[in-house]
RNA sequence: CGGGGAGUGGCGCAGUCUGGUAGCGCACUCGGCUGGGGGCCGAGCGGUCGCAGGUUCAAAUCCUGUCUCCCCGACCA
């Protein structure tokens, strides 16, 4: 949790360019008969608000966090991306747990008749599934598909565990991967196959299956996004054209980009009894009544590095949050004399010894330049430079991702100021990120104002205005209905409720 | 599947029209100078030009066939 590393080995990578040449020339047009400025430091990465997609591009590229396998559509995620995942894995875990469902493992291929037992369901995901139809060199009886989610073999095999109703609630959730076709795939975004974390539970009522999925959308979602990786979601009720495949409501949490657009970064459906009655999950209550049970399901993916990414990224690449920055603090010895490697491990040390992850990075055969820009690239919360004119003044020079902000420090308050920085930093971003979405979000008034805004930006409109007509005329010029709130943003129990307002934008 | 484009060192590309010694940038290796925001100079390593046929004294280049990938249109965590 708090161990320090001595060599960081992590620059090689992401020294490759390739890109720089457009930009130059981009540039360049920019001012066509200026005299030779100074040259313009060169960025890596292109400019967000030039080419917002190979923006995204160039930081997964050059942060280092993933590329795209041999097969269209597959993703190969690289040590820093994966550390990332890690720490995103853990957090949420942590609060599954605290929920009180256990972790299970269920297996990746499912026979494909079980797909169909749930009209909808079928037909929401046959498009895009993998299919096994040969295997051990010869044709399957039956097909197996690649598990795009895993209601139907949970549904199955729950159905065998839920007798009684003492037997409820079962609250189950697996961490595995599975496999979607996707037409258009992105790096972390929507890749053919991905790792996600789906918890499927089982209930006695209908209302208990509702609080249960309101809860884990709360405590785990929200409270994970908003808390940790500092994203402002938006929780809402998906409308019946964007609601998962075989839900009777699905709840989600819509993040904004720093392109306008809305990221749905986890969702909570209530399944009703379709799947229990699909599966035959049924169970004898008090009076000796059989029942047919009420289930959930509830899921976020590797997307959410993609929301990181989306959400925080600036024009010099990554800002990670620090509770999720796999390193929260690195010292960068700026030259090798007057004992400054000594210098950094020992302060190293120190800061360790308060509990923050930090690296030293004391590679000083590569320009101190080249390797600020990395650590800024990979979205360190805090650099600490330190050379022998800081050593020769007793300081550190301490520097914030978010801002930017260098703060000379003497080097015996450095530890100290560590951790209130890093919870300063934390603050301050979801503090930005509030403020961005809220200057993106338009309040519209009619179904023309809306699609405007929603091409923009974000709009708000009352859902009565707009309804599922108005939904369907926004769709055909892409723009969708993310969810329906109340006015004071909770989660509404029904579309019918009075006042509810529709956020309406673009979608990744 | 409909429409457009591309296959040339690890990455990004030029060369193809008009056949004639395969080139550039980056990365990589070595040496030196540098060093507080992607440094400079020099020397190197590395490619059967997607594949298969054909034309020709000679093919990355022309012809035929074939494969693959990318982009734009319809899905999704």
């Amino acid at each position: 949790m708090c161990g320090i590393n001595w060599y960081w080995q992590g620059g090689g990578a992401l020294r490759d360019s390739g890109r720089w040449r457009h930009r130059e020339e981009v540039a360049r047009r920019g001012s066509p008969s200026a005299p030779r400025m100074p040259a313009m430091p060169k960025s890596p990465i292109a400019d967000p608000n030039e080419d917002y997609p190979r923006w995204y591009q160039d930081v997964i590229a050059k942060a280092g966090l993933a590329e795209n396998g041999p097969v269209r559509g597959t993703m190969v995620i690289r040590p820093y991306g994966y550390a990332i995942w890690e720490r995103i894995q853990a957090d949420i875990d942590r609060r599954i747990k605290a929920a009180g469902a256990d972790n299970v493992y269920f297996p990746l291929f499912i026979p494909e008749s079980y797909l169909q037992r749930e009209a909808e369901h079928v037909e929401g995901f046959s498009p895009e599934l993998a299919v096994v139809t040969h295997a051990g060199g010869k044709d399957l009886t039956e097909p197996v598909v690649v598990r795009p989610t895993s209601e139907t073999v949970f549904g199955e095999q729950m159905a065998k565990w839920v007798n009684s109703y003492r037997d409820l609630p079962l609250l189950l959730n697996q961490w595995a991967n599975v496999v979607r076709w996707e037409m258009r795939p992105r790096l972390f975004l929507r890749t053919s196959e991905f790792l996600w974390q789906e918890g499927h539970t089982v209930h006695a009522d209908a209302e208990d299956a509702a609080a249960y999925a309101l809860r884990i959308h709360h405590d785990v979602y929200r409270d994970f996004l908003v808390d940790t990786l500092a994203l402002p979601v938006l929780l809402g009720r998906k409308t019946a054209e964007e609601r998962f495949a075989g839900a009777i409501n699905t709840m989600t949490c819509e993040g904004i980009t720093r392109d306008r657009k809305a990221l749905q970064l986890a969702t909570s459906h209530e399944l009703g009894q379709n799947f229990a009655r699909a599966f035959d999950i049924t169970y004898t209550d008090e009076g000796g009544t059989v029942q047919t049970a009420w289930t959930t399901s509830w899921g976020a993916s590797t997307r959410l590095v993609g929301g990181l990414i989306m959400g925080h990224g600036d024009a010099r690449g990554l800002r990670l949050p620090p509770r999720i920055a796999p390193t929260q603090v690195a010292i960068v010895v700026v030259r090798d004399e007057d004992g400054a490697v000594d210098a950094a491990r020992q302060l190293g040390d120190a800061i360790a010894a308060t509990g923050a992850r930090v690296q030293v990075d004391a590679d000083t055969h590569t320009g101190f330049g080249r390797r600020a820009t990395d650590w800024e690239l990979k979205g360190v919360p805090l650099r600490i430079d330190l050379g022998p004119r800081d050593l020769a003044e007793g300081q550190a020079t301490v520097v914030r991702r978010d801002t930017g902000e260098k703060l000379p420090i003497p080097l015996g308050e450095v530890p100290g100021r560590i951790e209130p920085l890093l919870n300063e930093i934390q603050a301050a971003m979801l503090g930005e990120a509030t403020d961005f979405r809220e200057s993106a979000t338009t309040d519209v008034a009619s179904i023309d104002e809306a699609l405007e805004a929603g091409r923009e930006g974000v709009g708000r409109i009352d859902w009565a205005k707009l309804g599922p007509e108005g939904e369907r005329r926004l769709l055909d010029d892409g723009v969708s209905v993310r969810c329906i709130q109340r006015p004071d943003g909770t989660v509404p129990a029904t579309e019918d409720e009075p006042n509810l307002q529709a956020i309406v934008a673009r979608a990744y």
